[in-house]
DNA sequence: GTATAAATTCAACAACTGTCGAAAGTGAAC
DNA sequence: GTTCACTTTCGACAGTTGTTGAATTTATAC
């Protein structure tokens, strides 16, 4: 695993709509996904493209006037990287601590803690 | 709960300096922390400090030339808030995905899961 | 081919971040 | 009281982020 740069929020944003799709997306599809939930206006989406593309995040390619974009960094990849990152800083890296956090700002569901021992339960056996 | 700005990662550590004792903290104390860890000289973790009181992140009272610095933000509040931004923006809220996305990156001992699963068993028992 | 509509490029800007060095203030020790 | 060592204040600066309007490029449809 190469270390991958950690993005800003906006960035984020269009990487997830890109994301969201396993194929190529063009812009407008992208803007379709992020101007209701943002609020953007093309320009924004396409600057933003840019900046991605000039990290390595996305690549890009003609298709009829405007370009196809895809993902170079897989969201998996990135969203572990980030995730253990924001642990180290906020708490040492202890998920415990983690999850007692959401809990203490009331933002564990009952399913949420179903879901969650479940898994565990079966990291546990499994592997 | 009043929404907490968030803090950028050089500012987010001096507060964890800040909240490491949980008496107030002269600047040469919270140097003798963060010098090493970040390198910083100490004008910068004294305009770190500046900023994070014109945040409301903390206060600060004269004592002997210097001054002493305490929290006003409670750090299990901002952890709490912060942690639920990061979920939301992450996975979508999920704490099950944040947790299987630390597995898939090899970020997960078999301790992390034993006193995760302990602890959530408690959670469902308790409360 | 030309006009039109769609998409992208340019470039710009203010606010925020990360980081100091130089200057100035201040308590402590003579 | 002066000096010295320690602290803080000031302001500065380059790079990043969020966001966009104006200008330019380019398929497409006549």
């Amino acid at each position: 695993m190469e270390r991958i740069t950690r993005l800003p929020d906006a960035e984020l944003a269009v990487m997830q709509a890109i994301w969201q799709k396993d194929t190529p997306s063009t812009r407008p599809e992208l803007d379709a996904i992020l101007e209701p939930q943002r609020g953007w206006g093309p320009t924004t989406v396409l600057n933003l493209l840019a900046r991605l593309e000039a990290k390595g995040f996305v690549a890009r390619q003609r298709q009829g006037r405007g370009y196809l974009y895809r993902a170079l960094v897989r969201r998996e990849d990135y969203l572990a990287q980030e995730s253990q990152g924001m642990l180290q800083r906020m708490f040492g890296g202890s998920v415990k601590q983690f999850v007692a956090a959401l809990n203490g700002g009331h933002a564990l569901s009952r399913k949420d803690v179903e879901e969650l021992s479940e898994y565990l339960d079966g990291l546990r056996k499994g592997e």
